[in-house]
DNA sequence: GAGTGGTCTAGACCACAGG
DNA sequence: CTGTGGTCTAGACCACTCT
């Protein structure tokens, strides 16, 4: 049964380093079921015993599995296979907000705020926004989660003349927007790939350095005015983007507009 | 100048780690621009000694700093930032490949062949593509730079009905598949995040643990016959999707396809 | 209190880069 | 050759969990 942390096979000359063999094995049990979602590993010195590696090596070993989430560790418990988490999709041809997107799919949504609130905006709130001087910024930082798993934290920014009390929005913030006649239709995504730092990492309630998907949305009136501009970090592991794309066509393509940092 | 990798200051109660400290103290000066691109850290040893730190420890805080890609290590040579990458931007409303998408902005594209030829399909390839008994698939693998940097690795299957020689695909695919009059009009896209494994990192010259963005895409022909399925990693820091969203209809939704894992 | 992961140290050897 | 990062060790103390 326990080969796998067996002193044999180590150090082979060609297998590269020590941590990476090990860490080699362990991805290999899990990835052919014999380490199962849930399972313990024996603890860190006990692997070192058991491989005759040192402690600080076997947790050189382990490290990257904790850090793309394949493994979890808790301190004064023990380190675990890490449960599969369902991966969601979400289509990104529609317009829709988190909490719409959720129900329709018979989730629980909760949000957790951070911080709702007006202030005076950041440079790149004014580029953004297109704020003139003396406009202020309604803020909304939250940590969504749907049943129960935090799965993005989401930092949003409206002109105060949009949303001049953002302590009235509980729920979506699209919800408010359609009450107010100021429902957005249409909006610019970029999205690309950054690994989260100990903050956004604790939110999410990941190891820090995972891989997220980072989205920042500028969404428009009919008018062409800006309604927010929303910086988005979801969990990699844990979220699919579905686009569905057209031929394009063969004639003049219009420029893209840029998002500012 | 120095006081960067001064000692004082450090293990002030309630600051954390001493790994941590030193870190955000190295984070700070890139964000401030006081260190900049392509500036040389002091060795490690200097460092250490510098700080009063042990060379462990002082490796640990600037670990995450390389695994984000601010940092630079080249052995036998030093501790560097990282160069600026300048961020590209594909739109992803419209189908179109890598080499035209890089060609409309002026960039250069070269691709690097990794593997090109006609296999057995795996389990995955059958499902994505529709396979029968018996049938074969062409497989694409290969990475793509543009201006020399290597963005991203693309890994393609084709039903070899759809692509019988697949040494014949020297640049764009779409374009072969456009001479044999079978280009797809409409296809399918899922994004995700994901740290990078070591071989994926090293193809794209990027430190292991990176954060990469992962599409999978599913090609049709007008038939609804499936063309390609085709699986990508893009450098996180380099490549930014944009995408242009309108109000979804009041009226139904259809059920999303889904792209086997 | 016993056991776990988290941090830290001092010292060693190796592989590679560059003069 | 010297200096750099890469790996590895043995041992220590701390903070936390579990019982």
């Amino acid at each position: 049964m326990d080969d796998l942390f067996s002193p044999d096979g180590f150090d082979e000359t060609g297998a590269g380093p020590l941590y990476l063999q090990l860490h080699r094995r362990i991805a290999e049990a899990i990835g052919s079921g014999r380490l199962k979602p849930g399972d313990s590993l024996p603890p860190e010195r006990e692997m070192a015993a058991l491989t005759g590696l040192s402690r600080v090596t076997v947790r050189k070993g382990v490290e990257a599995l904790v850090a793309s989430g394949q493994l979890v560790q808790r301190r004064g418990s023990g380190t675990f296979v890490a449960p599969r988490v369902e991966r969601l999709e979400q289509a990104l041809s529609l317009l829709t907000s988190f909490t719409e997107d959720m129900e329709r799919r018979g989730k629980t949504v909760e949000s957790f705020w951070l911080a709702r609130g007006l202030h005076a905006p950041a440079p790149e709130e004014v580029m953004a926004l297109g704020l003139g001087a003396g406009d202020r910024v309604a803020r909304l930082e939250r940590v969504r989660t749907s049943d129960g798993v935090p799965l993005a934290i989401e930092r949003a920014s409206l002109p105060a003349s949009i949303l001049p009390d953002p302590e009235a929005v509980t729920r979506s913030l699209y919800a408010v927007l359609e009450d107010r006649g100021l429902r957005p239709v249409r909006a610019v995504q970029r999205i690309s790939a950054a690994n989260l730092g100990q903050r956004d990492a604790d939110l999410l309630n990941v190891p820090q350095g995972v891989a997220g998907l980072r989205i920042e949305r500028l969404s428009y009136l009919p008018s062409g005015k800006v309604v927010e501009f929303t910086r988005s970090l979801y969990r990699g592991d844990a979220y699919d983007f579905a686009v569905e794309l057209k031929l394009a066509p063969e004639t003049a393509h219009r420029p893209r507009e840029r998002i500012p940092e």
